[in-house]
DNA sequence: TCTGGGGTCCTAGGACCC
DNA sequence: TCTGGGGTCCTAGGACCC
C-alpha cells in the first residue's frame, strides 16, 4: 500500500446517456435511457433524470418504459462513445503512461509512473481536479475521480464521488473505512458469493476479515477465498496494467422471438461466425478454439467448443466448426440467443505455420513465425485516427457492414431489403434540412429532430421512411471544432436547423446495424 | 419486470502421458 | 491382472464485471 494516494480511478458520469444529452440539445435536463429497444432489450445507461424514476442499468427496457414513459429511449451510438472515450484516455495518458482502461468510460491511472508524481495527497487531489476540468473542456462531459493507495479504494472513492465529484482516501484509513461496509462493495463479491457469505453469517467486510483466510477459502474456494481475504483486510497490491492482449472474441444475438426453425438457426450461426471472424481479423488475431453458445427458450444456456489443430482466421473454418457444434445441440423448444466465439488467440495462423515450415523445410515448430502487423482490418478509414488498438471493438463497424446472412432464403426476419432501418437516436442528414437525429419511426414514417450539439434545441419533421433526401450520417463531435488549425466544418456558420453542412471527415461513419436482433417496428425516442 | 453483449477468471472432471 | 502420482490439455459451466 502506498503512502500517497497515487492510484487514480476515473468513471464518467452516466456515460452513454450524458453523451446523448451533450449531443442532442433538446434532451438536456430530461430523462434519457440508452439501451436495447426491442422487446428483450435492457437498459445500458439511464441519465440521472431517469434514475429518479427508478430506472437503472441492466433493467429491462420494458420495465423502464413503465417507470418512466416520458424518457427519450435511444439505441446506443458506439462510434460516438468510442470517439469520446479515446479523447478521455488521451487526457489520462498525459498524466501517466500507465493507463488501464476497464471499459469505454472507466480507467485506472498510476500517477506514480507519470512525469510529475504527486508527493502529497493534496497534490494528488489537484491533479485529479485538473483532469476533471480538462475532461469537461474537451468533451463537455463530467467524470468522477477517486484517488487512493490501491485500485480497490480508488474505485470505491470514485463511486462515492459521483456524480461530478472527486474523493481522496488517505492511505492508512482504509481498514476502518471498509470495516462496516457490506461485503458486496468488494470487487469479486456478486450475488452468489454474497449469499454464500450470508449463509455463513458474514455480512460486512469486518466480519469477512474476522472469519480468517482459511474459513474464506473453505467457503469460496482457493483463489477466490484468499484474494477476497486480502481485499477485506485492506490489502490490494494489484498493479495498474496498460495494454492487455484480449483472450477471446465473440459475438451473440438475442432474438426478438425464439427461433424454432432449425434451418433458420443454422443460418444465424453461419452469420454470427462470419461476424466473429470479421472482428477477429480486424484485431489482427486468429484463434484455435471455436465456441458455440445457445440460450434456449427457458433461458438455460449451454456452450460447446472445439479446438482446432492450429489457430485460424479463416471464415470457412470457423463457420464449419460452429455448424458442427450446432449439430450436437438439441434446439427443440426454441432458441432465444445464439453466439459464436473464438478463444486461444494468437497473432499468427496455422497457415502461417505451414508457410514457415515450408520455407525452412522443417516441421511447424519454428519459434519465430510471422507476426501479424497492426490490425488486419485496417483497409477502410474505419480505424482512422487511431493507429493500432487491437483490443476493443475496432471491428464493430466492419462487423456491421458485413450484413448478409448468406444462409437461408426467405425473409430473414428483422431487416427487409430496401426499406432502411431508422434507429431512434441515430444520426441522419436531410438534403434540405441538414443534420438531425431520428426521434422515432414506424408505419413507414420517420420523425427527425434537426439539431446539433452546439445548436439550440431544434424542431421536428416527419418524412416517409424511404424518402431519398434522408440518409444515415455520422455523429457530429460533441464539442464544436474551434476555428483552430484544422476546421472540420466548412464555415463559421451559426447553426439554425436548415442549411447543408459538409460531411464531417473527422468522424467515422456510424455503422447501421442491419440484421441485428432488435427490429423496433414502431419505436420512438421520446413520447410527445 | 423475464433477464443484452462483450469480456475475464476459476473450477472440476476426464483423457492422456510419463 | 485391484486401484501410484503428477502435469497438461480439453471441455463445460459458473461467477463476476462494465
Amino acid at each position: 500500500m502506498r503512502p500517497v494516494p497515487t492510484i487514480l480511478h476515473l468513471d464518467m458520469d452516466a456515460f452513454f446517456a450524458s453523451a446523448e444529452q451533450a449531443s442532442k440539445p433538446s434532451l438536456r435536463g430530461k430523462p434519457v435511457v440508452v439501451g436495447g429497444l426491442g422487446p428483450r432489450g435492457v437498459v445500458a445507461t439511464a441519465s440521472y433524470e431517469a434514475r429518479v424514476f427508478g430506472v437503472h442499468s441492466a433493467m429491462s427496457t420494458a420495465q423502464a418504459r413503465r417507470l418512466c414513459p416520458n424518457a427519450a429511449y435511444l439505441t446506443p451510438r458506439f462510434s460516438l462513445y468510442r470517439q469520446v472515450s479515446e479523447a478521455v484516455m488521451e487526457l489520462l495518458r498525459e498524466l501517466s503512461p500507465l493507463v488501464e482502461p476497464l471499459s469505454l468510460d472507466e480507467a485506472f491511472v498510476d500517477l506514480e509512473a507519470g512525469p510529475a508524481p504527486p508527493a502529497t495527497a493534496a497534490a494528488a487531489r489537484e491533479a485529479g481536479e485538473r483532469l476533471r476540468t480538462a475532461i469537461r473542456a474537451r468533451t463537455s462531459l463530467t467524470g468522477s475521480v477517486g484517488l487512493a493507495g490501491s485500485k480497490m479504494l480508488a474505485k470505491m472513492a470514485s463511486e462515492h464521488a459521483k456524480p461530478d465529484g472527486l474523493v481522496v482516501i488517505e492511505p492508512g484509513t482504509e481498514r476502518e473505512l471498509l470495516a462496516p461496509m457490506p461485503v458486496r462493495v468488494l470487487p469479486g463479491v456478486g450475488p452468489a458469493t454474497a449469499e454464500q457469505l450470508r449463509r455463513a453469517g458474514i455480512g460486512t467486510v469486518e466480519e469477512m476479515a474476522g472469519a480468517g483466510e482459511a474459513e474464506l477459502v473453505r467457503l469460496l474456494g482457493k483463489a477466490h477465498g484468499s484474494s477476497l481475504y486480502a481485499l477485506a483486510t485492506g490489502r490490494d497490491d494489484r498493479p495498474v496494467v496498460a495494454e492487455r492482449d484480449s483472450k477471446s472474441v465473440s459475438v451473440e444475438d438475442t432474438f426478438d422471438v425464439d427461433l424454432h426453425d432449425r434451418t433458420r438457426v443454422y443460418g444465424e450461426v453461419v452469420r454470427l461466425a462470419g461476424r466473429c471472424v470479421t472482428r477477429l481479423r480486424a484485431a489482427g488475431r486468429s484463434g484455435r478454439t471455436v465456441v458455440l453458445k445457445v440460450r434456449r427458450y427457458d433461458f438455460s444456456t449451454l456452450t460447446r467448443s472445439e479446438t482446432l489443430r492450429g489457430p485460424t482466421d479463416d471464415p470457412g473454418v470457423v463457420r464449419e466448426a460452429a455448424v458442427r457444434l450446432l449439430d450436437g445441440v438439441d434446439t427443440t423448444g426454441g432458441v432465444r440467443l445464439l453466439g459464436v466465439g473464438v478463444t486461444g488467440l494468437a497473432d499468427f495462423t496455422q497457415e502461417d505455420l505451414f508457410a514457415q515450415a515450408a520455407l525452412e523445410g522443417t516441421g511447424p515448430a519454428a519459434p519465430a513465425v510471422r507476426a501479424r502487423t497492426g490490425p488486419g482490418g485496417d483497409e477502410d478509414a474505419e480505424a482512422g485516427t487511431r493507429p493500432d488498438r487491437p483490443g476493443q471493438a475496432a471491428g464493430e463497424g466492419v462487423a456491421a457492414a458485413e450484413a448478409a446472412p448468406a444462409g437461408d432464403a426467405g425473409d430473414a426476419g428483422g431487416s427487409r431489403e430496401g426499406s432502411r432501418q431508422w434507429h431512434p437516436g441515430h444520426d441522419v442528414r436531410h438534403a434540405e434540412y441538414g443534420a438531425g437525429w431520428v426521434q422515432g419511426s414506424g408505419l413507414g414514417r420517420v420523425t427527425v429532430r434537426f439539431e446539433q450539439p452546439w445548436s439550440e434545441p431544434g424542431r421536428v419533421r416527419t418524412f416517409r421512411a424511404d424518402d431519398p433526401a434522408l440518409e444515415p450520417a455520422a455523429p457530429p463531435p460533441l464539442v464544436r471544432p474551434a476555428g483552430g488549425p484544422e476546421p472540420v466544418r466548412s464555415g463559421g456558420r451559426e447553426p439554425g436547423p436548415p442549411g447543408g453542412q459538409a460531411p464531417d471527415p473527422a468522424v467515422r461513419p456510424e455503422p447501421s446495424r442491419p440484421g441485428a436482433s432488435s427490429s423496433p417496428s414502431g419505436s420512438s425516442a421520446s413520447s410527445p
